[in-house]
Order: C-alpha cells, then structure tokens, then sequence
DNA sequence: CCTGAAACAGGCAAATT
DNA sequence: AATTTGCCTGTTTCAGG
C-alpha cells in the first residue's frame, strides 16, 4: 500500500470502469502493472467489491432516514438483524452514544418508513426508536483515499 | 424500469463485473439486449457510476462515526460544505429532527476525529456536535433493488 | 429483442532492463 | 526481481433483421 496504490484507488472508486491502459498512463505505469496491482488489493481485501451507486429516488425511494434504536439489554439479536432481508435497509451500526444501533434506510414513502419502523418495534428488547429524515443529501459518496501522502499533525 | 430492470441492477450492485452475456443467462435475454438496458439506465441516471468498495480498515481508517452538527440559523453554510475535501468525510445530510446536520466520517484514530470536529467547531454558526462512534457494522450496502415487485401495503 | 460481425480491452507469457 | 512489450482470448459494441 503506497502512494500509487492509494491514487490508484481514488481512480476506481470515481470511475471503476476506466480501461487499464488509461489508469496507467496517470499513474505512469503500464496496463498489466495497474491490472497486477489492482488483482492484489482485491487478494488483500483492499478492494471488497465493484459495485454500482444507484439513484435511490430513480427507483421510488426518494425517502432517506436514519434511525436511532434503542434496546434493553444488548442491541443485536438475531430477530433485528432479520431486518436486513429488506432492501429498504443499508446500513446497520452498533454505536457508542446515546442510542445502541443506527440505522440507514431508504424508503418509498413515510408510509412505508411507518412499516418499517413497526416492524423493528415488535422485536423484542427493542425499547424505542428516533429518527432523523434527510431533508438534503449534500455528499454521499463511499470510502476515499487521498491523493497526497496524510499528515499525522498532534492536537 | 421493469421488473427485469430492478433485477439487472440486483444483479450489477452485487458484483458490476459480471460480462453481459452471464447476467443476459441470469435474465433470459441475449448480451447485446443487457446492454441496451444498462445503457439506458446510465443515461436515466438510474445507475450512477460503477465503483468500488474499499474496505475502510485496509486504508487505515478504522474509526467510523457519525458526527450530529447543531448551528445556528440554517446549517447549510458555503464553510461548513467546505469540509467535504477531507477524504475521510463520506457523507452530509441536512435532516429534521433535533439535529440540523448528519456528517458520516471514516478516521485514522480518535485524535484524527478530534481534529475533524475542531475544525467543523472553528466553522461560523456550528453551536455544537454530539458524536456517535461506531462499535461494529452489521451491514453496509448500496442502494439496492428488491428481485420481486415491492407490494403497497397501508398502515 | 435477437443474430452475426467488428473493434476493443483484458489477461498471460516471454523478453528485457 | 519487476516492468514492459506483444499476442491471444474474450467481451463489448454496433450493424442488420
């Protein structure tokens, strides 16, 4: 993982579909040495996936929230982590905080937010919930590196 | 955007790999005809860009949170949208609810997210920040499509 | 939407520095 | 030892029907 491999990733991750010959020529490198680059940092786990950001209000879900959920006890159990077979979910964190999980999910309508909330309430343990409905998405974009090498600057 | 549509973008958000002739088998049509269909959803901007994953603690930002930024007036502030060129800021939202603004971040360490909130607290306007730090990720994805039609059930 | 064909890029092997 | 050059396989992409 150096500097090139860095660059190399911020390339992918704004545009997976540039041709080899292409990444090369703005790291200075040939095709089969990015292509030998990029097969390692997939063998590293580096690169999890390629993948595809679709528009959530293109295919009907113009709603995003995020929720706050609050349980006794400890928050994962197996009956609120099911809530993961609905595409409407995305995101599921256990945080330190005020809340125990925060989820992010991307619905319809209030309508079908309503629903999903339902659903997590009946599970049991599940004492209360908080939600926070995105009005504006100003950025949304995944894991980045930095072109430049980071400065570890102290407080 | 039909029901092939929404399982063509299923397909593409779980591996944009895949050559159109594997995913035209999957889909009962020929490779020429997927993409015709990928095309066309690009130019809808249905489909957004292809990109990668990249796993957070691989490129050494283990420390995931969310970053509730109170301010004064309205939060949307041409100083605060500033903060989007530090790579470790992954998302912004503005949302109702008893916070102004959602900032999703990826970190180095807690110091590198100390020096996050300084400088968001140095912004004009910001009253305050309240953080949550994630202690694990159950789930993280993309917006994703559901395979069969979505049924409109009421409350 | 499918079949056939051309252009292109991906992936490997040998050769070179 | 690592990178580049060149080649072959396969996919992508454009016709025509």
């Amino acid at each position: 993982m150096d500097a090139t491999d860095r660059k190399l990733l911020a390339l992918l991750a704004d545009d997976a579909e540039t041709a080899y010959r292409d990444l090369g020529e703005r790291l200075g490198l040939s095709a089969p040495s990015v292509f030998e680059r990029v097969k390692k940092l997939k063998a590293q786990g580096v690169i999890k996936r390629n993948t595809i950001a679709i528009d959530g209000e293109a295919i009907g879900r113009p709603l995003l929230a995020f929720v706050h959920v609050n349980t006794e006890g400890w928050g994962k159990s197996p009956e609120l982590m099911a809530i993961q077979d609905d595409p409407r979910i995305e995101e599921i964190h256990a945080v330190a905080g005020d809340t125990c999980l925060i989820i992010k999910v991307r619905c319809e309508s209030t309508k079908a937010l309503e629903q999903l909330l339902k659903r997590i309430y009946d599970v049991p343990g599940v004492q209360g919930t908080r939600s926070y409905i995105a009005l504006n998405t100003y950025l949304e974009r995944n894991a980045r590196t930095e072109l430049v090498e980071p400065e570890m600057a102290d407080a």
